[in-house]
Order: structure tokens, then C-alpha cells, then sequence
DNA sequence: AAAATTTTTTAGGTTTGTCTAAAAATAATT
DNA sequence: AATTATTTTTAGACAAACCTAAAAAATTTT
């Protein structure tokens, strides 16, 4: 188990959250990371090195097997820290990712897969994204906030992020858990509430607090 | 608020922990770092710049003000972290000090504050050690596990470490509680039980793993 | 396909924090 | 007090990670 530096280790994550489109580009990854191309070269040829990445000159970049499993554990280390500050520290959603940044390079695997354990196995971040499990497994669906979900777009509820037991009982009402295939018909601009729809029942209309806690996946 | 490199508050917290008799001299700091000594001349004259310490060449080096205020946020975070890693992820005793290294370094004050509050306003790490406050004020007598107080020395409970209804149950049956003067009379080596004698109380024989969890001041 | 533009790389610096080896200051010994 | 030993500092280097400015390659436009 090879040991990365912060700046590696950026670089590293970096290229994950760009590849998912094919090869990234080295502008593209100084505008992502803040710094100077040049600096993204020098980089570059540091990582293939340590084959992390495969990487000609002028030609691009992207992760080679070894550097997708590093990008895993820090993106598992991050979203678990952010599941942590949000969750037990009581952090704003939007405030987590910040701070994240920092902690998820305190590397210890005893610590990650402790801290893992104490927060029972969470399964998906804060905004929805899941978490790579301690072999670096991910599901390959995101899920998105049911609010983001287009109209007539059918999905499947992966994840509810509030879970208290006023919550439950307003879901259970509406015959929603999770694995529930369901279809946003209409949003009101109003009070950004939807009508929704859900199979083998009438259709019916949510608030948008509710509907900001439902992830649901889809194909697309 | 400044912000400080981890070199930089890795030397401010060895300076406080190695300055309690009088100035700390380079080749001291430089065994507590692991380090050369020209690299601690190097950083003091650094510090110094500073304003963090008082040094003059060969002359040894101390805090100023500002540098102890310093070194106790750092150590704020330090001790704040062994009482989570013990306290809510299991891990033992004596494996916290060393990830509490990489975490003290993670700096947001809102985070420190917000896992001060979590964990509930802990006055002491899992080795007796107390946690300054978020002001940096910090418990000037250090407390002392039971099972390391010597004989006859009189001391005043200050914190037992677990708060179970059992153990509460047996120190009230002791009339022990916080604020209790008492005094090790005897300890028993084949189990290392021990007898102790509470003010206005008859001796009275208690078991290690009770004493291990019993932690006293005294004056020296 | 040549010229112009954009992207990427190279070449050479800077800063931080470390190092070694030698010089200077202090402390200990005779 | 002079010599010896120890401690500390200076001088000069090095690696990591960044930078600027110029050169080279790739791409786009004409």
C-alpha cells in the first residue's frame, strides 16, 4: 500500500471527476486544479512514473487500473468525512465539501474503515454520491436529487438523506421507500412543489422539503 | 487568525511540550523531531520572524504569548481528535496518539468547535490529559490515572472515563465521586486491585479495572 | 496546404523544508 | 587560562511543487 502526497493525491481525483468523457486535457485540469499547465506537465510526467496514469505528450491523459483505485479510496475517505460532518457534526449540505478536502487526506485505513463502521456502512454522501465501500466497490449509478430529476423521467429511490421518523411516516403515507419506481409529472414554480407518480397508485403531489430528500437513479 | 504549515505547528507543539523547565535548546528539539539541527535553526529563525518564539542565537529558544496560544489550539485539536478515535470510533488507547497527529493539523476552527460539541465538551483525552477550551484555556493540574498515583499521596478526583450506569452505581456505593479526596493505601500485585481510604470513610478495597477508569490531581 | 491560433511542453526560477559539511560559539576539562 | 569537546549556526545543496516566459506541437482557419 503505496503512500501519495496531498498534491498527488488531488491530481489523482482531479483526473477521475474529468475522465468520465474520454481523455482529459491538461488546460482542463489547471482550470480544475487552480494551477498552471505547466504544472499539470510536470505532474503528469511524475504520475506515469508511478503508473498511475497513462499519459503521451500532447496527447492526454487518464487513470490506469492502480491510479482508479487510488482515486476511490480518497473519493471514499472524502464522501465519508463529508457523511460524518454533516450527519454528526450538523453541518449545512454545502458546507461539508470544504472541509472534506482537507480531511480526506489523513490516510490511515484503519481510521477510514473505523470512522466507516461508526457511521453504519453509509452508502451515499450528503449530495447523494456514493460511497466506495473499503475495497474500493462503487455504485455505478448516481443518484440525484429528486428535485434535479427531468419530468416523465422514470427512476428508482436509492436514498433517503433525512431518516427521521417524521419523514418515514409522511413516505410510508405515500407508499414511497426505497426501490420505489417513480416518475416526476409536473413541478409547481410556486413553492417548487411536484406531482408524482408512482406505480399502481394515484398520482400524487409532494413538497419540495420531501422531494430535497429523495435520490432516485435512472438510466440514461 | 494566521494559518501554519505542519512543520511550522509541529515545532510550536514540541517547543511547548519540551519548555516546561525553562528554554528549550536546539539539539533537545531536534531529538523530539527526528530532525537535524540545522533544520531547527533554520525554522527558528523562521518562528522568530514570526513573532511565535524568543530565541537568540545559541541562546535556546521560548514561546511568546502569541506562540503558546498558538501551540494550545493545536493541542486542542490534537487531544479533541484521541477523544473521538477512543471514544466513539474504538480504537485503543494507545493507538490514537499517532493518527491524532495527521488530523491535529486540519485546521477550521468551526470544525474544531462543532466536534468539541459533539463529543460533548470532553475535559480530558483518553490519557488524562486536559483539552484546552475553544478560547485556549486549558486545566492547569494534570490528571492522573489511579492506577499511577503513588502510595499515601493524596489527590481529588477530577474525570472517570466511562460513564456506564455500572460503574456509576459502584463509585456512589464507594461514595466516590468527582471532587473526592482520597489516598492509595496498598496495592495488590496478583491483581492489581488496590486499597484505598476516602475521607470520613472506612478503607476500602477496589478492583483495577475500577481504578483504571478513576483519574485524580494532585499537587507535586 | 499554409498561416494563424491554441495547447502543451521545456527551460530555468522560487519557496518550503529538509540535508551535509564546515565554521563559530559555548561549555567542560585539564 | 588554555585546550578539548560539544553545541549551534552558517553555507551550500536537494526534492517537491509551484511559477513565468519561450519554444514546440497540434489544431483551426483561411
Amino acid at each position: 500500500m503505496l503512500n501519495y502526497s496531498t498534491s498527488e493525491e488531488n491530481y489523482i481525483k482531479a483526473i477521475f471527476h474529468l475522465q468520465k468523457d474520454g481523455t482529459v486535457t491538461t488546460n482542463e485540469l489547471s482550470a480544475e486544479l487552480q494551477t498552471r499547465p505547466a504544472s499539470v506537465t510536470d505532474m503528469m510526467k511524475k504520475l506515469k512514473t508511478k503508473k498511475l496514469v497513462h499519459y503521451k505528450a500532447y496527447r492526454g491523459f487518464r487513470l490506469t487500473a492502480e491510479g482508479t483505485r487510488v482515486a476511490l479510496l480518497i473519493i471514499r475517505r472524502h464522501r465519508l468525512w463529508e457523511f460524518f460532518l454533516a450527519e454528526k457534526l450538523k453541518f449545512n449540505w454545502d458546507e461539508v465539501h470544504e472541509v472534506a478536502e482537507d480531511l480526506e487526506h489523513v490516510g490511515s485505513k484503519k481510521l477510514i474503515d473505523k470512522l466507516d463502521e461508526f457511521l453504519d456502512f453509509p452508502r451515499f454522501d450528503p449530495h447523494g454520491d456514493p460511497i466506495p465501500d473499503s475495497n474500493g466497490k462503487i455504485e455505478n449509478t448516481r443518484q440525484v436529487c429528486l428535485t434535479d430529476v427531468p419530468i416523465n423521467k422514470p427512476g428508482v429511490v436509492g436514498h433517503v438523506s433525512d431518516q427521521s421518523s417524521e419523514m418515514l411516516e409522511l413516505l410510508g403515507h405515500k407508499k414511497i421507500g426505497i426501490g420505489t419506481r417513480l416518475e416526476v409529472k409536473k413541478k409547481f414554480s410556486f413553492d417548487q412543489s411536484m406531482e408524482i407518480k408512482v406505480r399502481q397508485q394515484p398520482p400524487t403531489h409532494i413538497s419540495w422539503e420531501l422531494a430535497k430528500n429523495i435520490f432516485v437513479k435512472y438510466e440514461n
